[in-house]
DNA sequence: TATAATGTTAGACT
DNA sequence: AAGTCTAACATTAT
């Protein structure tokens, strides 16, 4: 569910309340979540984004990394007590109130002194991307561009909507091998990634179905979508009909017609 | 009932 | 060897 703008716009709520807050309890409700010790009774020093990962540090040298796959949200409830809302995973509570993870397909990871994976390559589009390091990056990969957008070792953190609005903003078929986009092409999807991502951040993210802020407020970043979800719709730029094909196991939706 | 859903990754290919 | 593709993970909604 979550991409970049998403977990940003979580982050950038958890700021105004966690820092200095001392975790009282920890409910794990998911067994898949694992064990996590060492964190209870320490105080939240910072909160931070890493593509789409959520860190929380923690007193004492700990970092807490969540990520919230498919579909995970999260939900600050201001008492500590039942009832939880339904698919509710993870409970962590504070003195101003309660952290709660709700993800019905249970793909969510939560770890406690990660493994820290490699960083991306490029490590946040927010801010600026360099359109010569990502044709740099793109020379030796001939697969399809969209993919390329979406592989968080190369890039950290766009998702399947981001990729799908860049590619249109961009006027780039999706299908085209990544290496074969030339230097202006690469200087708009560079422009436009950062564009598209900037304006979901300040949109508090794109809610097509479930995802919600940290408190249960939908984003409005779909009121801006051209593509995603759209197929057999009309083009806004050209007019043309919006398709749907299948890339890598995910949907693709794009413009035919304009984008080439 | 079949399909698709805002993500990642292990393992199999090339 | 590095790059690429597929299936699998678990659950709901259409």
């Amino acid at each position: 569910m979550p991409e970049l703008p998403e977990v940003e716009t979580l982050c950038r709520q958890l700021k105004t309340i966690l820092p200095g807050e001392e975790i009282l309890r920890i409910e794990i409700l998911d067994a898949r979540l694992g064990t996590i010790e060492g964190l209870v009774g320490r105080r939240v020093e910072a909160v931070k984004r890493r593509g789409k990962f959520l860190q929380i540090c923690i007193s004492g040298g700990l970092t807490a990394e969540l990520h919230l796959r498919m579909s995970g949200r999260l939900f600050w409830q201001k008492g500590g007590v039942p009832p939880f809302p339904s698919y509710s995973r993870l409970v962590i509570a504070f003195p101003a109130g309660t952290l709660i993870l709700i993800d019905p397909r249970r793909f969510a990871t939560f770890t406690v002194q990660p493994v820290s994976s490699a960083p991306a390559l490029v490590e946040d589009p927010l801010g600026g991307l360099s359109a010569r390091r990502l044709r740099e990056i793109a020379r030796t990969r001939r697969r399809p561009v969209k993919s390329f957008l979406m592989d968080q070792r190369l890039i950290a953190g766009i998702g399947n909507i981001y990729a799908c609005e860049i590619l249109f903003a961009a006027g780039i078929d999706p299908r085209r091998p990544s290496s074969g986009l030339s230097p202006a092409e690469w200087r708009k999807v560079a422009k436009m990634s950062v564009a598209i991502l900037e304006r979901a951040v300040a949109c508090r993210g794109t809610t097509v179905s479930d995802w919600r802020d940290l408190f249960g407020c939908s984003g409005t970043n779909q009121d801006h979508l051209a593509v995603y979800a759209r197929q057999g719709e009309i083009c806004r730029r050209c007019g043309g009909k919006i398709e749907r094909i299948t890339q890598g196991g995910r949907g693709t939706w794009f413009c035919p017609s304009c984008q080439q």
